[in-house]
RNA sequence: GGGGGCGUGGUGUAGCGGUUAACAUGCCUGCCUGUCACGCAGGAGAUCGCGGGUUCGAUUCCCGUCGCUCCCGCCA
């Protein structure tokens, strides 16, 4: 190694001791005659002091060091001068006295972004420049969480007896879900591989197989818009597991999850985690994703005002929608504005509108309470255990809008009114998803999750009479209100299969075509098996506490797909073009350059 | 596909119908032997994203466009 030592390592105890360091020149603090370095690399920081009457040439070398440089130092360890010491690094009671200063790698003297987690550049910078944001602490540690947390995933699931197996990242493109990535195939014009959206339909061979307990850390694919949660291509820890239920699934998520928090920051979570039914779930939260760290819990009025004076609640009620209500604790104070801000949460999901009463001196107060019986309105305060102070705020609507745009406005008055403590985790399994969904565009039903996903027995005879009532074995993992991952009991009978596949629409022939190797594969001795995949760039970000999954992926892209530092997607040779037997569209210009 | 926000020296920000476009930081020069975001003095650095309109005059107001970002849709 050229070096000796780390930044990190030198101690008192290595005084006297002649060392070689390397690192880039975080600081460079010119004395006039002493020039102060700090020296950075992976490991922390460590000051190097260049005396002139140590060295001559180090300290005339010294004088020109642009920030960010990598320098290699030859020196002397020393122990700080009493008074001098820096406690904000673990070197800092040392520092090494240069002997040799050698430029390895100069740095351009004016940086496009600067090493430093506070005022960071644009996002659009950063990524251009990864290589050089990913210097900065921050990211640094988040890399090293994410690391630990994958070695101490693996060696859990190790212990469990799981064993990680690699599956094919092209394969047959299918139809269902997301946008397919697509790879054409030279040898084979007019064809093409897809890139996994899940290894979803490989593991569930490893287990006709015989490899009862497979996961893998696996990179997935979608080709679907971006969020601030969602990249093109994220990594989920996946795994599956023959003969079991359930709670075998669960058992083995909750360890799973508690080894990851330990690795990451050391919190201690352990399981089970809550449950809770998608229905109960969407009743009380508005959301199949609860965030549990506030109350604000939603409260269904719908009986209390169907017969009331107010129009919108008799023609709501009367058309089948639901009046549903939470009582936003000390708000009634709101203004205008910050009513109508709330009503905005609730439009953008579709809302009409909220209602807002206050509780005042124990009475109910707002445009809407005259058209309210006495009745009404104690049953709505009783109902929300409502006090002097709060706001009260109602929407109604048809069931899934009252709720899931009420859920947003509790989402919301959660942060706005500072609910949420710092560090606070909170872990739940949603459980009983319906199994269907009735897709409005194509007039048809569709699988909430996949279409293996076995039905809850009892719902087997409602399967083709009632689909809107059948819930699956279907499972969600929610970490403060972000959804970490999703799992089923899958069907493993030929005859089940077809049933539900009929009731989605999938006729026979094109069932054969699109899933007949799988379902063949059933024919000949498939297990009971079920299984589970977390987000695993999600689960870091949060424990991380981050918003955005950029700052837990090395290279990231942006918002638009496009990975920055390398600037793809790029345009590709007319060669390529023709060896892929592809050619652009008419209206597709060819891109010269780059972006 | 739709909506919101943003776009001003390398970087982060301020600003305003008429300015020499301000501040911080970085950069360059000089001084400085105990700094650690070193300090002090001086200097360079911006066609205010692009195009059009309104106006005597636009970085500022309006329209369009591009880019970035967040959200809705989408994401089995």
């Amino acid at each position: 190694m050229l070096r000796t030592h780390t930044c990190g390592e030198l101690r008192t105890s290595h005084a006297g001791q002649a060392v070689t360091l390397c690192g880039w020149a975080h600081s460079v603090r010119d004395h006039g005659g002493l020039v102060f370095i700090t020296l950075r690399d992976r490991y922390g920081f460590t000051q190097v002091v260049v005396e002139p009457g140590a060295s001559q040439s180090a300290a005339e070398c010294a004088r020109g060091i642009h920030r960010e440089s990598v320098l290699r130092i030859r020196g002397t360890v020393s122990q700080r001068p009493e008074g001098t010491w820096n406690n904000t690094i673990a070197t800092g009671q040392v520092e090494v006295i240069a002997g040799d200063i050698e430029i390895m790698s100069d740095a351009a003297p004016i940086l496009p972004v600067e090493v430093s987690d506070d005022k960071l550049a644009n996002e659009e910078a950063r990524l251009r420049y990864r290589y050089i944001d990913l210097r900065r602490h921050s990211l640094q540690a988040n890399m090293h969480a994410r690391h630990r947390a994958a070695l101490a995933v693996r060696n859990w699931l190790e212990k469990q007896d799981f064993i990680e197996i690699q599956t094919p990242l092209f394969v047959r493109s299918t139809p269902e879900g997301a946008r397919d990535f697509v790879v054409p195939s030279r040898n084979f014009p007019g064809m093409f591989y897809a890139l996994p959206q899940s290894p979803q339909l490989y593991k569930q061979l490893l287990m006709i197989a015989g490899f009862d307990r497979y996961f893998q850390l696996a990179p997935c694919f979608r080709d679907e818009d971006q969020r601030a949660d969602r990249q093109l291509v994220h990594t989920q820890i996946d795994l599956e597991m023959s003969f079991c239920d359930e709670e075998d699934v669960f058992t083995i998520v909750e360890g799973i999850i508690s080894a990851a928090f330990k690795a990451v920051n050391g919190v201690e979570v352990k399981g089970p985690f809550p449950r809770l039914s998608y229905d109960e779930a969407m009743e009380r939260f508005g959301s199949d994703k609860p965030d549990l760290r506030f109350g604000l819990e939603m409260r269904d009025l719908t009986d209390l005002v169907s017969e009331s004076e107010f129009g919108i609640f008799r023609e709501v009620c009367a058309s089948g929608g639901r009046v549903r209500g939470l009582a936003a604790t000390g708000c009634a104070h709101f203004s205008r504005k910050e009513t109508d801000e709330l009503a905005d949460i609730a439009k953008i999901y579709k809302a009409k509108g909220i209602i807002t009463l206050k509780i005042e001196e124990g009475q109910v107060r707002g445009s809407v309470a005259k058209y309210l019986s006495e009745d009404a309105q104690r049953g709505i305060v009783k109902r929300l255990q409502a006090v002097d102070g709060d706001l009260v705020i109602i929407t109604a609507d048809d069931p899934e809008v009252s709720a899931v745009s009420l859920g947003q406005v509790r989402r919301f008055l959660g942060r706005k009114l500072g609910l949420i403590r710092e560090g606070d985790y909170k872990l739940l399994w949603v459980t009983e998803f319906p199994l269907f969904e009735w897709n409005p565009d194509e007039n048809r039903w569709e699988a909430k999750h996949h279409i293996f996903t076995q039905p809850r027995e009892q719902d087997l005879p409602i399967l083709e009479s009632d689909p809107a009532a059948v819930k699956g074995r279907l499972y969600d993992l929610v970490l403060n209100g972000v959804e970490m991952g999703s799992g089923s009991i899958r069907i493993n009978n030929p005859e089940l299969q077809k049933r539900v596949m009929n009731i989605v629409g999938t006729t026979t022939e094109d069932a054969e075509r699109k899933f007949g190797f799988l379902l063949h594969a059933y024919e000949y001795g498939g297990p009971v098996h079920g299984g589970f995949a977390i987000g695993f760039d999600r689960l870091i970000a949060v424990i991380l506490g981050l918003e955005n999954l950029r700052d837990v992926i090395a290279f990231p892209q942006n918002a638009a797909g496009v990975s920055l530092v390398d600037d793809c997607p790029n345009e590709i040779d007319l060669k390529q073009w023709q060896e892929l037997h592809i050619r652009p569209a008419e209206s597709v210009v060819p891109r010269s350059g780059s972006r």
